[in-house]
DNA sequence: TGCTATGTAGGAATCATTCCTGTCTAGTGG
DNA sequence: CCACTAGACAGGAATGATTCCTACATAGCA
Protein backbone atom coordinates (compact mmCIF):
# COMPACT_ATOMS: atom_id res chain seq x y z
CA UNK A 1 0.00 0.00 0.00
CA UNK A 2 1.37 3.52 -1.22
CA UNK A 3 2.07 5.80 1.82
CA UNK A 4 1.45 9.49 1.21
CA UNK A 5 4.37 11.51 1.60
CA UNK A 6 2.04 13.76 4.04
CA UNK A 7 1.19 10.95 6.32
CA UNK A 8 5.20 9.80 6.37
CA UNK A 9 5.88 13.58 7.61
CA UNK A 10 3.11 13.13 9.87
CA UNK A 11 4.11 10.32 11.72
CA UNK A 12 7.58 11.39 11.83
CA UNK A 13 6.48 14.85 13.91
CA UNK A 14 4.31 12.67 15.77
CA UNK A 15 7.09 10.58 17.15
CA UNK A 16 9.90 13.55 17.05
CA UNK A 17 11.78 12.11 14.06
CA UNK A 18 13.68 14.76 12.08
CA UNK A 19 12.07 15.13 8.49
CA UNK A 20 14.89 14.66 5.56
CA UNK A 21 14.22 12.68 2.22
CA UNK A 22 16.53 10.07 2.73
CA UNK A 23 14.47 9.02 6.31
CA UNK A 24 11.13 9.65 4.30
CA UNK A 25 12.34 7.44 1.52
CA UNK A 26 13.37 4.43 3.93
CA UNK A 27 10.97 4.48 5.94
CA UNK A 28 8.12 4.73 2.66
CA UNK A 29 10.03 1.16 1.75
CA UNK A 30 9.76 -0.34 4.53
CA UNK A 31 6.25 0.65 5.34
CA UNK A 32 4.42 0.16 1.89
CA UNK A 33 6.09 -3.67 2.24
CA UNK A 34 4.75 -6.93 4.20
CA UNK A 35 8.09 -8.65 3.29
CA UNK A 36 10.56 -7.71 6.38
CA UNK A 37 13.62 -6.67 4.36
CA UNK A 38 17.04 -6.31 5.05
CA UNK A 39 18.91 -2.98 5.51
CA UNK A 40 20.19 -3.83 2.48
CA UNK A 41 17.37 -4.82 0.77
CA UNK A 42 15.87 -1.50 1.57
CA UNK A 43 19.97 0.21 0.33
CA UNK A 44 18.76 -1.25 -3.12
CA UNK A 45 15.52 -0.23 -3.08
CA UNK A 46 16.01 3.55 -1.93
CA UNK A 47 19.06 3.77 -3.66
CA UNK A 48 17.21 4.12 -7.22
CA UNK A 49 15.75 7.42 -6.51
CA UNK A 50 18.68 8.28 -3.88
CA UNK A 51 21.57 7.42 -6.19
CA UNK A 52 23.23 9.39 -3.25
CA UNK A 53 22.09 7.27 -0.38
CA UNK A 54 24.96 5.45 1.64
CA UNK A 55 24.57 2.04 3.27
CA UNK A 56 25.72 3.63 6.46
CA UNK A 57 22.27 6.32 6.26
CA UNK A 58 20.14 3.21 6.09
CA UNK A 59 21.21 1.45 9.03
CA UNK A 60 21.18 4.92 11.16
CA UNK A 61 18.14 5.80 10.13
CA UNK A 62 16.66 1.98 11.17
CA UNK A 63 18.34 2.51 14.23
CA UNK A 64 15.96 6.14 14.86
CA UNK A 65 12.89 4.64 13.60
CA UNK A 66 13.64 2.01 15.63
CA UNK A 67 14.15 3.64 18.73
CA UNK A 68 10.90 6.02 18.02
CA UNK A 69 9.03 2.90 17.64
CA UNK A 70 8.39 3.06 13.83
CA UNK A 71 9.75 0.03 13.02
CA UNK A 72 11.04 -3.49 14.45
CA UNK A 73 13.48 -5.33 14.33
CA UNK A 74 12.68 -9.08 13.03
CA UNK A 75 15.33 -11.68 13.79
CA UNK A 76 15.06 -15.82 12.90
CA UNK A 77 17.85 -17.47 13.47
CA UNK A 78 20.75 -16.21 13.00
CA UNK A 79 20.77 -14.58 9.67
CA UNK A 80 20.87 -11.02 8.25
CA UNK A 81 18.38 -8.97 10.90
CA UNK A 82 15.09 -7.46 8.95
CA UNK A 83 12.78 -5.31 9.70
CA UNK A 84 9.45 -4.65 10.24
CA UNK A 85 7.12 -1.43 9.88
CA UNK A 86 4.24 -3.10 11.32
CA UNK A 87 4.54 -1.87 14.77
CA UNK A 88 1.31 -3.66 16.53
CA UNK A 89 2.13 -6.28 18.60
CA UNK A 90 2.29 -9.57 16.59
CA UNK A 91 3.82 -12.25 15.66
CA UNK A 92 5.44 -14.53 12.72
CA UNK A 93 5.79 -17.39 10.30
CA UNK A 94 8.89 -18.75 8.65
CA UNK A 95 9.53 -20.36 5.66
CA UNK A 96 12.16 -22.82 6.44
CA UNK A 97 12.89 -23.16 2.38
CA UNK A 98 12.66 -19.94 0.86
CA UNK A 99 13.04 -17.74 4.54
CA UNK A 100 9.94 -15.68 3.92
CA UNK A 101 8.38 -13.89 7.01
CA UNK A 102 4.52 -13.97 7.31
CA UNK A 103 3.26 -11.70 9.44
CA UNK A 104 0.22 -13.26 12.17
CA UNK A 105 -2.24 -10.91 13.60
CA UNK A 106 -4.12 -13.18 16.54
CA UNK A 107 -5.18 -11.72 20.03
CA UNK A 108 -5.10 -14.99 21.45
CA UNK A 109 -1.41 -15.24 20.89
CA UNK A 110 -0.91 -11.65 22.03
CA UNK A 111 -2.51 -12.85 25.34
CA UNK A 112 -0.10 -15.86 25.87
CA UNK A 113 0.87 -15.96 29.49
CA UNK A 114 3.83 -17.64 31.72
CA UNK A 115 2.85 -19.08 35.65
CA UNK A 116 4.92 -17.37 37.82
CA UNK A 117 6.65 -20.47 38.97
CA UNK A 118 8.29 -20.71 35.39
CA UNK A 119 8.49 -16.21 35.63
CA UNK A 120 11.11 -16.79 38.24
CA UNK A 121 11.15 -13.38 39.72
CA UNK A 122 11.19 -11.99 35.82
CA UNK A 123 9.49 -9.00 35.27
CA UNK A 124 7.92 -10.04 31.84
CA UNK A 125 7.08 -6.97 29.76
CA UNK A 126 6.00 -9.18 26.52
CA UNK A 127 6.62 -12.70 24.26
CA UNK A 128 7.23 -13.36 20.76
CA UNK A 129 5.95 -16.45 18.72
CA UNK A 130 7.59 -17.60 15.69
CA UNK A 131 6.27 -20.53 14.01
CA UNK A 132 8.39 -22.31 11.46
CA UNK A 133 7.49 -24.79 8.75
CA UNK A 134 7.06 -24.53 4.52
CA UNK A 135 4.85 -22.34 2.71
CA UNK A 136 3.19 -23.76 -0.05
CA UNK A 137 6.00 -23.19 -2.75
CA UNK A 138 8.14 -25.33 -0.47
CA UNK A 139 6.23 -27.76 0.56
CA UNK A 140 7.33 -30.60 -1.98
CA UNK A 141 10.54 -30.38 -1.48
CA UNK A 142 9.80 -29.11 2.81
CA UNK A 143 8.26 -32.48 3.13
CA UNK A 144 10.69 -34.68 1.62
CA UNK A 145 14.30 -33.05 3.31
CA UNK A 146 14.75 -33.55 6.94
CA UNK A 147 16.42 -30.19 6.43
CA UNK A 148 15.47 -28.25 10.01
CA UNK A 149 17.11 -25.00 10.97
CA UNK A 150 17.98 -23.54 13.60
CA UNK B 1 25.49 -31.42 36.80
CA UNK B 2 28.16 -33.41 36.09
CA UNK B 3 28.18 -35.61 33.10
CA UNK B 4 29.38 -39.03 33.38
CA UNK B 5 31.64 -39.47 30.40
CA UNK B 6 30.48 -43.28 29.82
CA UNK B 7 27.31 -40.89 29.41
CA UNK B 8 28.30 -38.89 26.57
CA UNK B 9 30.59 -41.42 24.49
CA UNK B 10 27.04 -43.18 24.52
CA UNK B 11 24.64 -40.57 23.29
CA UNK B 12 27.40 -39.68 20.74
CA UNK B 13 27.48 -43.19 19.21
CA UNK B 14 23.65 -43.09 19.92
CA UNK B 15 23.63 -40.60 16.95
CA UNK B 16 26.15 -41.79 15.05
CA UNK B 17 28.39 -38.90 16.11
CA UNK B 18 32.40 -39.84 16.14
CA UNK B 19 33.89 -39.90 19.46
CA UNK B 20 37.11 -37.63 19.89
CA UNK B 21 37.90 -36.25 23.58
CA UNK B 22 37.36 -32.49 21.56
CA UNK B 23 33.94 -33.36 21.34
CA UNK B 24 33.15 -34.81 24.08
CA UNK B 25 34.50 -31.83 25.63
CA UNK B 26 32.69 -29.02 23.79
CA UNK B 27 29.67 -31.67 24.52
CA UNK B 28 30.21 -31.28 28.38
CA UNK B 29 30.83 -27.63 28.59
CA UNK B 30 27.36 -27.59 27.22
CA UNK B 31 24.96 -30.15 28.56
CA UNK B 32 26.37 -29.11 31.71
CA UNK B 33 25.16 -25.61 31.65
CA UNK B 34 21.87 -24.01 31.70
CA UNK B 35 23.27 -20.90 30.51
CA UNK B 36 23.47 -21.05 26.83
CA UNK B 37 26.75 -19.98 26.55
CA UNK B 38 28.18 -18.62 23.02
CA UNK B 39 30.64 -20.51 21.12
CA UNK B 40 33.52 -18.38 22.14
CA UNK B 41 32.74 -19.10 25.92
CA UNK B 42 32.65 -23.10 25.49
CA UNK B 43 35.96 -22.12 23.27
CA UNK B 44 37.50 -20.34 26.79
CA UNK B 45 36.20 -23.54 28.50
CA UNK B 46 36.99 -26.33 26.94
CA UNK B 47 40.54 -24.36 26.20
CA UNK B 48 41.09 -24.87 30.09
CA UNK B 49 41.72 -28.53 29.97
CA UNK B 50 42.69 -28.41 26.07
CA UNK B 51 45.04 -25.84 25.45
CA UNK B 52 45.35 -26.71 21.51
CA UNK B 53 41.72 -26.37 21.20
CA UNK B 54 41.08 -23.96 18.25
CA UNK B 55 38.14 -22.02 18.06
CA UNK B 56 37.30 -23.79 14.68
CA UNK B 57 36.83 -27.04 16.14
CA UNK B 58 34.33 -25.53 18.36
CA UNK B 59 32.39 -23.97 15.79
CA UNK B 60 32.64 -27.08 13.60
CA UNK B 61 31.59 -29.41 16.36
CA UNK B 62 28.74 -27.00 17.22
CA UNK B 63 27.51 -27.76 13.46
CA UNK B 64 28.16 -31.43 14.38
CA UNK B 65 25.86 -31.64 17.61
CA UNK B 66 23.31 -29.81 16.09
CA UNK B 67 22.73 -31.76 13.17
CA UNK B 68 23.14 -34.98 15.49
CA UNK B 69 20.24 -33.58 17.70
CA UNK B 70 22.15 -32.84 20.44
CA UNK B 71 22.74 -29.34 20.50
CA UNK B 72 20.72 -26.52 19.26
CA UNK B 73 20.85 -22.77 18.28
CA UNK B 74 19.17 -19.45 20.44
CA UNK B 75 19.20 -16.78 19.05
CA UNK B 76 17.86 -13.83 20.74
CA UNK B 77 18.11 -10.28 19.05
CA UNK B 78 20.63 -10.01 16.97
CA UNK B 79 23.55 -10.77 18.97
CA UNK B 80 25.70 -13.62 18.89
CA UNK B 81 24.39 -17.28 18.50
CA UNK B 82 24.20 -19.11 21.82
CA UNK B 83 23.85 -22.61 22.15
CA UNK B 84 21.54 -24.82 24.32
CA UNK B 85 22.04 -28.75 25.38
CA UNK B 86 18.79 -28.79 26.16
CA UNK B 87 17.41 -30.86 23.05
CA UNK B 88 13.42 -30.85 24.63
CA UNK B 89 10.89 -28.80 23.23
CA UNK B 90 10.80 -25.89 25.64
CA UNK B 91 10.91 -22.09 25.27
CA UNK B 92 13.22 -19.48 26.81
CA UNK B 93 12.53 -16.30 29.28
CA UNK B 94 15.10 -13.84 28.42
CA UNK B 95 16.22 -10.52 30.72
CA UNK B 96 17.09 -7.25 28.49
CA UNK B 97 19.10 -6.07 31.10
CA UNK B 98 21.60 -8.97 31.81
CA UNK B 99 20.49 -11.03 28.75
CA UNK B 100 20.31 -14.35 31.12
CA UNK B 101 18.22 -17.05 29.04
CA UNK B 102 16.03 -18.59 31.07
CA UNK B 103 14.48 -22.25 29.67
CA UNK B 104 11.03 -22.66 30.22
CA UNK B 105 9.19 -25.96 29.86
CA UNK B 106 5.58 -25.36 29.69
CA UNK B 107 3.16 -28.15 28.43
CA UNK B 108 0.46 -25.20 27.52
CA UNK B 109 3.03 -23.39 25.71
CA UNK B 110 4.46 -26.55 23.34
CA UNK B 111 0.56 -27.30 22.38
CA UNK B 112 -0.11 -23.54 20.79
CA UNK B 113 -1.72 -23.78 17.16
CA UNK B 114 -2.44 -21.05 14.48
CA UNK B 115 -5.68 -21.45 12.66
CA UNK B 116 -5.33 -22.43 9.07
CA UNK B 117 -6.91 -19.11 7.88
CA UNK B 118 -3.63 -17.18 9.94
CA UNK B 119 -1.25 -20.48 8.72
CA UNK B 120 -2.08 -19.14 4.69
CA UNK B 121 -1.07 -22.43 3.43
CA UNK B 122 2.25 -23.15 5.33
CA UNK B 123 2.74 -26.72 6.66
CA UNK B 124 3.74 -25.64 10.30
CA UNK B 125 6.35 -28.02 11.94
CA UNK B 126 6.70 -26.16 15.19
CA UNK B 127 7.27 -23.19 17.18
CA UNK B 128 8.69 -21.33 19.97
CA UNK B 129 8.54 -18.80 22.26
CA UNK B 130 10.25 -16.07 23.70
CA UNK B 131 9.18 -14.08 26.68
CA UNK B 132 10.83 -11.16 27.40
CA UNK B 133 11.33 -8.70 30.87
CA UNK B 134 13.44 -7.88 33.46
CA UNK B 135 15.02 -10.52 35.70
CA UNK B 136 15.24 -10.02 39.55
CA UNK B 137 18.74 -8.86 39.73
CA UNK B 138 17.49 -5.77 36.97
CA UNK B 139 14.07 -5.02 37.69
CA UNK B 140 15.42 -1.99 39.65
CA UNK B 141 17.66 -0.49 36.51
CA UNK B 142 14.60 -1.98 33.96
CA UNK B 143 11.96 -0.49 35.35
CA UNK B 144 13.14 3.09 35.23
CA UNK B 145 14.97 2.69 31.79
CA UNK B 146 12.60 2.64 28.85
CA UNK B 147 15.09 0.93 27.40
CA UNK B 148 13.65 -1.71 24.52
CA UNK B 149 15.41 -4.39 22.31
CA UNK B 150 14.81 -5.91 19.18
C1' DT C 1 18.28 34.50 7.06
C1' DG C 2 21.86 32.62 9.90
C1' DC C 3 23.05 29.19 13.71
C1' DT C 4 23.66 24.88 15.56
C1' DA C 5 22.49 20.35 16.50
C1' DT C 6 21.78 16.57 13.83
C1' DG C 7 21.93 13.87 9.61
C1' DT C 8 24.54 12.10 5.58
C1' DA C 9 28.24 9.95 2.55
C1' DG C 10 31.88 7.25 2.13
C1' DG C 11 35.56 4.80 3.62
C1' DA C 12 37.89 2.28 7.38
C1' DA C 13 37.40 -0.89 11.20
C1' DT C 14 35.29 -4.68 13.80
C1' DC C 15 34.30 -9.21 14.85
C1' DA C 16 31.52 -13.47 14.70
C1' DT C 17 31.57 -16.94 11.63
C1' DT C 18 33.15 -19.58 7.64
C1' DC C 19 36.61 -21.24 4.47
C1' DC C 20 41.02 -23.37 3.33
C1' DT C 21 44.84 -26.43 3.85
C1' DG C 22 47.90 -29.51 5.73
C1' DT C 23 48.23 -32.78 9.56
C1' DC C 24 46.17 -36.23 12.56
C1' DT C 25 43.23 -39.94 14.33
C1' DA C 26 38.85 -42.83 15.20
C1' DG C 27 36.90 -46.66 13.61
C1' DT C 28 37.10 -50.57 10.74
C1' DG C 29 38.67 -54.66 8.13
C1' DG C 30 42.43 -57.71 7.42
C1' DC D 1 47.47 -56.00 16.44
C1' DC D 2 48.36 -53.13 12.26
C1' DA D 3 47.33 -50.36 8.17
C1' DC D 4 43.87 -47.52 5.67
C1' DT D 5 40.79 -43.97 4.92
C1' DA D 6 37.10 -40.92 5.84
C1' DG D 7 36.44 -37.60 8.77
C1' DA D 8 38.28 -34.37 12.47
C1' DC D 9 41.60 -30.85 14.09
C1' DA D 10 44.56 -26.52 14.28
C1' DG D 11 45.65 -22.37 12.70
C1' DG D 12 45.48 -18.79 9.73
C1' DA D 13 43.11 -16.27 5.98
C1' DA D 14 38.75 -14.63 4.15
C1' DT D 15 33.99 -13.00 4.44
C1' DG D 16 30.36 -9.95 5.23
C1' DA D 17 26.95 -7.59 8.10
C1' DT D 18 27.28 -3.96 11.01
C1' DT D 19 29.51 -0.12 13.37
C1' DC D 20 32.78 3.61 13.72
C1' DC D 21 34.97 7.83 12.12
C1' DT D 22 35.13 12.24 9.98
C1' DA D 23 34.24 16.03 7.05
C1' DC D 24 30.45 18.17 4.77
C1' DA D 25 25.35 19.31 4.42
C1' DT D 26 20.83 20.56 6.05
C1' DA D 27 16.43 20.73 9.14
C1' DG D 28 14.36 23.38 12.35
C1' DC D 29 14.36 27.23 15.10
C1' DA D 30 15.25 32.23 16.77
Amino acid sequence: MKLDPQEIEARFRRHAVRVTRQRAAIYAALAETTSHPTAEDLYRTVKRQHPMMSRNTVYYTLGVLRQAGLAQEVNVGHEVARFDGNVAVHHHLVCLGCGQIVDVMDDGLNQLAISSRQARGFHVLGHRVEFHGYCADCQPAGLSAMDRRG
